[in-house]
DNA sequence: GAAGTTAGTGATTGAGTACTAACTTCGCCG
DNA sequence: CGGCGAAGTTAGTACTCAATCACTAACTTC
């Protein structure tokens, strides 16, 4: 039933691989889980990718990828405060609506650091430059000053650990944000 | 040989733990490897300890309190912009010297993430209650400004995550970091 | 120096896991 | 229809890992 092509089902594992490495990590996250979520046999996966890593690495790309494109279309034709505004907003709406982005982000940055303790460069190599992309994607528009993009981004990756640890939106810990970046609403897990 | 109280050896499972748990994450870590750093069979962790869980929380708790005592030793006496130097210091110094603290933060991040996405909100307890002793540590020396200490916070999560993702120190993302935080050297792993 | 306690080990178990190989079923095209 | 390639499955392997149990060695107390 409902036989897809190969490039369509690996489309469909790279995003039931973000939900699940994005909860379990890499080393919690199990092959079979991705399969089940999938709705396909665990062995197959194996057709499709060559090993767990490269679905790994797929599903980090994604996130990139996405959280890219989020930023491009928010700040397309701002600049400076607004396109600040704009990205704030884009980002910590994302965030409340599918924490999986989030989630999956903190996950890749754990798994670059290990994969660099252990000698492996090419994992870190990908991920720092997806990350170079996303920080490009948001310099220009913003001014163009790396103190303020730093700025800018050090509070997203506050929102993303806060998020993490499940601080509730109303606690006093999110007090301190510029008000565009506060966020109204509640996480749901 | 070498025989030591109950206590001691659980302090130095705490050590290795943090260590070991820095690299692998909870998932990625057997107690194996933790036993062996200790220099102890692996079933005497379990009686030290009731489960590996346990072992994790003990490892996150310390780190936190480290964090948390770095940042009140350094902080001493001092107020505003004086104070926000002394911890950055000491911070980015902690990072370049001891690796492990920076990642087993990040580690026990996504732990605590995973743990609330299941329903577990005990670990979630205990790691924001460590985060909100260490916010207030730097707070009221930093001058008690919500925004301030926010800023201030938010730097170093982002400087977690960039240590974490292995960028090297002259690399163009640490530009915008104001002049305290600019790490000189380079992260040993 | 015997009695009792605490530190520590070896062997094992049972569940889970990534990955392989060999087989089956579907859908399309002549 | 028939057959062929691509999509997908079932069965199985080799391995890892948390946790338990039954036991021994070393220290302490009387």
């Amino acid at each position: 039933m409902a036989r897809m092509s190969a490039e369509e089902r690996r489309e469909s594992v790279i995003r039931a691989a973000v939900h699940e490495f994005a909860r379990g990590g890499y080393h919690g996250t199990s092959t079979e889980a991705i399969a089940k979520r999938v709705g396909v046999s665990q062995p197959y996966l194996f057709r499709l990718f060559p090993n767990k890593q490269a679905i790994f690495l797929a599903a980090s790309e994604r996130c990139l990828k996405e959280t890219r494109e989020l930023f491009a279309s928010a700040v397309e034709g701002l600049h400076g405060e607004e396109a600040q505004h704009a990205i704030a907003n884009a980002y910590t709406r994302l965030i409340t609506e599918d924490p999986d982005k989030l989630q999956m982000q903190l996950q890749m940055y754990v798994a670059v650091a290990a994969a660099e303790a252990v000698g492996d460069h090419e994992f870190g190599e990908v991920v720092r430059a997806g990350w170079m992309e996303l920080w490009d994607t948001a310099h220009l528009p913003l001014g163009a000053d790396p103190n303020e993009t730093t700025t800018f981004m050090a509070y997203g990756m506050l929102i993303n650990v806060l998020a993490a640890m499940g601080f509730p939106f109303d606690h006093r810990v999110w007090e301190g944000f510029y008000p565009s970046a506060r966020i109204t609403g509640r996480l749901e897990r």
